[in-house]
DNA sequence: TGTGATCCTGACGCCTTCTTGACGACTTGC
DNA sequence: GCAAGTCGTCAAGAAGGCGTCAGGATCACA
């Protein structure tokens, strides 16, 4: 019995680089294609790709529009192909999530290695979860949705960003730095009181207790604590 | 409390291009540099570094060769840097374990952006798990948790500080003054006082006769000693 | 342009933590 | 035995971190 081969969602608008990209791919690969943003991000939710080849270049999305959608549910790694460029378009895909960035034209043989070094350091992660608990408390990532008692609750984003950057640490203490740095950017950090005001908010409405919070726990001068 | 900057070893046996990298690294990194194969080697298991940026044309040892052996023990990212852009030392070293591969020239911004990306994604592998244990206390320097016969056990910064710093010399005699650098920061040299009131304050917390520590020992003169 | 949600900011009081000082016990050297 | 230095203990005041609340700015969207 075989694994089956990965499967790569493959993003360009234009049909002859498709062609291209799915001959380079189809010897080792499974793939499935997207001619917009728009139809890339249905795709990916529906076949939940091991890797997406996407070209910044679409004709309705940005493309760092549709790295940053993706990123906000899935951990699948996203090598960027582009015509583009310019160091600035790199950087700011790669700091928007992308894991690698190739510029036009390139080998067929560096993108499928690149594409190797991007699945590998996929399998080495942990299988992302996707539903956490804690109490009665109930958070899907994929969702972006959270529950109480089976209640919906709402969150706003920043709200949400610091709910899921304490999962994903879960047990852990998450210091001050790496909370505002997650959910505030660089260039917050220092500013606890943001911190402060957003726990509070958070325990008002998923403790049952928010005075006695036995979830989300303050660790003094070092940060906070998802206890499960 | 900030985090300590990442530590990133540098193998270039140009020295121009060593100092064009520092100078781009200095803001956000600590650097540790090698001009040889051999020295990257030796350096990277004494200081065991976040990310290595390996430049291919070594005067000793194939670069390949380089990256091979770090692989074996560690899985700290390796960025290639090199003048040779041809696409089979590309692929070659991608699948000989590389992560990344810029070729020369290439923007600073670029470099930056790329190596944010591959200590990110070192960021997510699972830790090692790092607990320490002597009587009935167990520390876990990853989750940040000190619990004494299962109970958890609250510790003040400055305490847990102070616990560390012993358990990372574990047996051996650690100085006054290394104490008080490693909690108080340099500056701090002299006040022995300190030590005395946390040292007695830990006593209480993790001790089970206090007056007579069978763990957290004294020695007198010189400074103190975590006995497992 | 208006409306509502969200975010930022400041003020305040509480509480933990840190610092500092005083004092007695103990050890060491004379 | 005495003096000097080190160590442990206790406590009180200072400093700073934290939670809370609310007003106003800002943003998104219609």
């Amino acid at each position: 019995m075989t694994e089956p081969m990965p499967l790569i969602l493959v993003v360009d608008d234009e049909l002859p680089i498709r062609r291209f990209l799915r001959a380079t791919l189809q010897d080792d690969y499974r793939t499935v294609e997207a001619g917009t943003g728009a139809e890339a991000l249905s795709l990916a939710r529906q076949y939940n790709p091991d890797a997406v080849l996407l070209d910044l270049g679409l004709p309705d999305l940005d493309g760092l529009e549709v790295v940053g959608k993706l990123r906000s549910w899935t951990q699948a790694p996203i090598v960027v192909v582009s015509a583009r460029g310019r160091e600035a378009d790199k950087i700011a895909a790669l700091d928007g999530g992308a894991d690698d960035y190739l510029t036009k034209p390139f080998g067929a043989g560096e993108l499928l290695a690149r594409l190797r070094v991007a699945l590998r350091h996929a399998a080495r992660l942990p299988d992302a979860q996707e539903v956490f608990e804690f109490g009665d408390t109930r958070i899907d990532l994929l969702f972006r949705t959270v529950t109480r008692a089976g209640e919906p609750v709402h969150l706003t984003p920043h709200e949400y960003k610091l709910l899921v950057t304490l999962v994903q640490h879960a047990g852990k203490v998450v210091t001050h730095n790496l909370l505002l740095k997650q959910v505030w950017g660089p260039g917050a950090s220092g500013q606890t009181h943001y911190l402060r005001v957003y726990m509070a908010q958070l325990r008002a409405k998923l403790e049952v207790d928010s005075a006695r919070p036995r979830h989300l726990i303050t660790e003094p001068g070092v940060g906070y604590r998802l206890r499960p």
